[in-house]
DNA sequence: ATATTATATGCGCATATACACATGTTTAAA
DNA sequence: TTTAAACATGTGTATATGCGCATATAATAT
């Protein structure tokens, strides 16, 4: 793990966002259900999903049109310490992109995802801040 | 604490191996031995050396006209737990660092810096990398 | 084959950031 | 009150990075 690619990656707060949202639910989540819970557009989801998975943080499986993203906490010892501390710590913070989630994730049928950008018809528009 | 900004000062070399010095010595020390252990140009170990005190990492105190940096490790649980994360996984890394952080430590009399820059006459001059 | 949906990416632009050079500030000693 | 040493900072420049727009890719269904 090279700590300081990961630091840069979490140097951002999208992408710490992204972590939050894998980290607190513990759930393998796809592009459109984090898209929704962050109400920020879907290319920039894709891109900050491409830089956590280039230093080691998250890694992905396809199911169909759907991929699913998660955490890759047990790769090593220093991501699961890294992890542990930023679970932790960040228990109560970002509530509302955790309660956007948790909304999103009820949606899913036998635990997938079965409908695409539900709160974005058009998620190429900027919705951020 | 702000995790934001403190993984976006960990977010670079230079300062990455101001910490480990800190965390792996777990002593104070001055610009001047930081300068000469890392071999890097004094501004920047200076400019750097706010970076981190502005996220709280690092604090300081005047000496004459010596000013010791230390880890601020134990002023919020958070900055405990990531420090501690950072010790671990961090020995055995930039060793060169820490060598030559000895060898300059080595020379102190009382527990003090007592010479300035002995390894960079002109620490002005670009010597990183 | 064609259309649709979920996801990824090429590209231009604006901003942020690190570096180098030079100079300023603070403290202590002569 | 100069001088010197340790440290800080103003400024210009080059590079990195994130955003937005548009489009491309991949898989499924019709």
């Amino acid at each position: 793990m090279d700590f300081l690619r990961v630091f840069k990656a979490l140097g951002d707060e999208t992408r710490l966002r992204l972590v939050n949202l894998f980290a607190q639910s513990r759930e393998r989540i796809c592009v459109c259900e984090l898209t929704d819970a962050l109400l920020v557009p879907q290319y920039q989801v894709s891109r900050h999903l491409t830089v956590l998975k280039n230093v080691g943080l998250v890694g992905s499986e396809r199911e169909g049109t759907w991929i699913y993203y998660r955490l890759l906490e047990d790769t090593t010892e220093c991501s699961k310490d890294l992890i542990k501390v930023i679970r932790k710590h960040f228990k109560g913070k970002y509530k509302d992109d955790i309660e956007r989630l948790n909304q999103r994730l009820a949606k899913r049928e036998g635990g997938k995802c079965v409908i695409g950008f539900a709160l974005s018809e058009n998620s190429n528009e900027g919705k951020q801040k």
